[in-house]
DNA sequence: AAACGGTGTTCTTCAATAAAGAACGATATG
DNA sequence: CATATCGTTCTTTATTGAAGAACACCGTTT
């Protein structure tokens, strides 16, 4: 099985032969999010505009299917269990996975902070998989976390092997937050940061999604050159100098094209 | 936040107000399975019964919000990252998963077998967690992996504690296969299994699934006495004799007792 | 006890659009 | 070179998604 090469698909947006009904009800389901994972029917429809009975239909036919279920104890709704069913067929077929572990364990005994893959997934990062410097610093849960391109350096690093066009887009058609003062909200900055990144080898995240943390990281490539995913360390900003970052840049960059050659 | 007991809801097929155009779509997604995981547009027209143009359409606006990704290198569609993405939500909110992995870990000190933790999702049991009595025995990814309730010890541990109305549609309305020569497709013989499971307090999977591999399992209940889940002991049956499934059977129990006081 | 404001749910009605069906160009096959 | 099959596009019409009001229900408040 290749590695997968998803951009996000920008082009599928300007057909408009998909289902409407569908991109509405798929839609819904993004408002059930970490911070708010339960909803009551009048709430989303004072969210989204949509009538509460067009959502009571929407959300019945999902509890259907298994995709939301009802919360009893409250009566509100929530994300169901089939999206666990499905995630499992997702990662079971994405075969690189054992590889890429074994490459972050190796890397794990010469950086001590936590290593990170992602891969990239329409307008996010999503982390795949995780090695921590030490069990206490484990995290459960790791994998599905969406982390924004334009602020990780894991997303740096992804951005730096799209093309220009996508980079255009997901500054100026997604949704750009302000995370810190150092983060990077305008196109022509980040334009200028892309093209360092991919000149240097490496992306730095410079505590532009959060304060005191810092981050370095290189994109993966396959054997034909596509990109699979991104390889990061990240710590604290006091550990990371200028001197440590650049030596795990090398490192990371020494993993990743060994890797090329298993991918 | 309080355990979650879905059974499936069979009510909701009863009502005839759910969105048809959307039922079809997430039909659509359940031929993405592990042993067939890319689909083509004339492949599923067939196997549908559906206009390729209809399902073309669906497939693109699964596209256009990450649930399905196009294969770039053979031109199939395949799940996409999104689905990781919804099941980290889904995970992150199932609070008691410290809880029952501790538990895990503490059957395993006892039991030199895989102990596994599944709820009840629909007319499957998804499986949670997975602690195994050896690295060498370790498999990745068993979060999401679904099995069926009528020929697995977890399944029927979880069934002893539905109500009959749900166990007669599990057996009468869902697909029900043979896998070995002890699988119990029967419908009256099923009830007398659950009794018997119910009166005893474990169930027992004898090699009903797979050859060879057999099964002890009792369920878990939260304070208020609703169902959370099961968790089970499982191995090769010659190391599953009588006595040590009996043994087994009482650690679980013990286990799910501690385990009510805490959820 | 009665009125209120909130919820999720049901019903009907009509305009929107999902889906049928044919046709397209591209690629693969023999 | 002809045939088969693929994904994709287009148009047409009958289905049905969604608006909108009304419903029953449950707590609070009056």
């Amino acid at each position: 099985m290749d590695s997968i090469n998803n951009i996000g698909n920008q082009d599928t947006y300007k057909k408009t032969t998909y289902v409407k009904s569908l991109k509405k009800a798929l839609d819904i389901l993004e408002y059930f999010t970490e911070e708010n994972p339960e909803w009551g029917i009048s709430d989303l429809s004072r969210v989204t505009g949509l009538y509460k009975s067009n959502i009571y239909n929407i959300l019945l036919t999902f509890e259907l299917s298994g995709y939301i279920q009802k919360n009893n104890q409250n009566g509100k709704y929530r994300l169901g269990f089939k999206f666990l069913d499905k995630s499992y067929i997702v990662s079971r077929h994405l075969t690189d996975t054992e590889i890429i572990h074994e490459a972050l364990l190796d890397l794990s005994r010469d950086i001590p902070e936590t290593i990170y893959y992602a891969i990239l997934s329409q307008n996010s990062a999503i982390y795949l998989d995780a090695v921590f410097p030490s069990p206490s610093r484990f995290m459960p849960f790791v994998n599905g976390i969406t982390a924004p391109l334009y602020c990780t350096g894991l997303g740096k690093a992804l951005l730096s092997m799209c093309e220009d066009s996508f980079i255009k887009s997901v500054m100026l058609e997604s949704d750009i937050k302000r995370f810190t003062d150092t983060t990077i909200t305008d196109y022509e900055e980040m334009k200028k940061e892309i093209a360092i990144t991919r000149k240097r080898g490496y992306s730095i995240d410079n505590m532009e999604h959060e304060y005191g943390v810092k981050c370095v990281s290189v994109p993966i490539l396959d054997r034909k050159g596509n990109l699979n995913g991104a390889i990061s360390a990240s710590g604290p900003s006091l550990r990371f100098t200028d001197d440590i970052i650049e030596k795990y840049a090398e490192l990371l960059i020494k993993t990743a094209s060994e890797l090329k050659n298993k991918l």
